[in-house]
DNA sequence: CTCGACGCTCAGCTCTTTCACAGCTCGTCA
DNA sequence: TGACGAGCTGTGAAAGAGCTGAGCGTCGAG
């Protein structure tokens, strides 16, 4: 899960980062409205978060131009209470969602989580491969109804894993939205992690469903 | 698949060029602009990745020769976030398109995959000869519906047939292409991988497809 | 402060893949 | 038809990709 939060407040910045990578996000944080267009971009995010009040360019201008480039991402805008135009602006230039100043980040999670389950098209933001069902809402994985316990690392892998599932994953795509490094670190913790998971998943199932393409990468796959 | 990677800083170059080597391409990495305009010149490269920002010599210099040269080679450029001029004159000077730093590695493989397509014409990607298809998005290959396997070398190899389908392809073509070897090494690795893609593509089936051109070389032909 | 959970590194092991090589087959041409 | 060379293929060695158990440092809970 790849977060990118354009917010120009650090101490909001910073919070809001903090509380979505305890919800295991790989989150980049962008404190000015000319970069955080770029980085919108060129991320590949699975969402955005953007405050409409910025230096340099407003948040509804980087808004119209992430549309015009035919961005699909989901983009949750925050507002100040009193611009009611400025947010009704937002929605029609696009947004998915707003919220406004102060929130409760309860709340901020939350509605991510709507936006995310909308892009996918699964069911209630349920993802489901074989017998293997996670729920992000409730963070709860199970295999055949018995429930998987796992730790921040292994869930944010298997659910990148899930919502990719059919699809070769390469370890630079892998290392970028899971451990958000934009380099190679020349270690194996992919490999590690992906042993973790298999442990706990595939163990003693009949259907594996995490696959290695030698070569190549990882893939979850039912069938 | 043969890209030239154009990039000074090692971390990032060394990043890109194992994302793109998982992806079955043959990758040449080079720090110096100097030496990536030659390389670019005398390497019949299918897409070349360049940054701008490069000692020696301007990434953009290099772009507007090759141009100059007549290639056509699609050319990625790579700019930093601020230069916004940088990268319109790079446009301007025949870049097919930009990407900024930082970007996402999935975001660099999908542009040039678009890039790619642009050459050959074909719709969504999707390589099909006859009843054998091959998805590169997913590296998957079928052959009427069935799902066949292929190593990394193998895969390569038939990408590269595919792409070229109904031309006949020399050895030297196929070493540079699929082995990044530029000289004859005087082996039959080519013929033995041929003989590999035979038996997976091939046999039990009664229109073959890898044909053989005596005195010449081998041709991926359907009818 | 202590303990355990977690994230991660490292090194040794296993097994696939890649490739060299040699003997074979088959097409071509005299 | 026979000789030659191009291409095919079975065998096995070497390399390397991936797996996994041991262990270390950090951080938060108790």
């Amino acid at each position: 899960m790849r977060i990118l939060v354009i917010e120009d407040e650090t101490k909001v910045g910073s919070f809001i980062r903090r509380a979505l990578e305890e919800e295991s996000a790989a989150v980049d944080l962008c404190a000015d409205g000319g970069e955080g267009l770029e980085w919108a971009l060129g991320g590949s995010y699975d969402a955005i978060v953007l405050d409409l009040m910025l230096p340099n360019m407003p948040g509804l201008e980087i808004l119209k131009r992430l549309r015009k480039e035919g961005l699909q991402t989901p983009v949750l805008i925050l507002t100040a209470r009193s611009q009611v135009d400025q947010r009704v602006q937002g929605l029609d230039a696009g947004a998915d969602d707003y919220l406004t100043k102060p929130f409760a980040i309860e709340e901020l999670l939350a509605r991510i989580r709507v936006l995310l389950r909308r892009g996918t098209g699964e069911a209630k933001g349920i993802l489901q491969v074989d017998d293997l069902v996670l729920n992000p809402a409730s963070r709860e994985v199970t295999r055949g109804g018995q429930r998987i316990e796992l730790t921040s690392k292994e869930y944010a892998l298997l659910e990148y894993l899930m919502r990719n599932h059919g699809r070769v994953l390469t370890r630079p795509m892998i290392s970028e939205h899971v451990w958000n490094l934009d380099f190679d670190t020349f270690t194996n913790v992919i490999d590690v992690y992906v042993n973790y998971l298999r442990n706990k998943i595939d163990r003693g199932h009949e259907r594996k469903l995490i696959h290695t393409v030698r070569g190549s990468g990882y893939v979850l796959r039912g069938d």
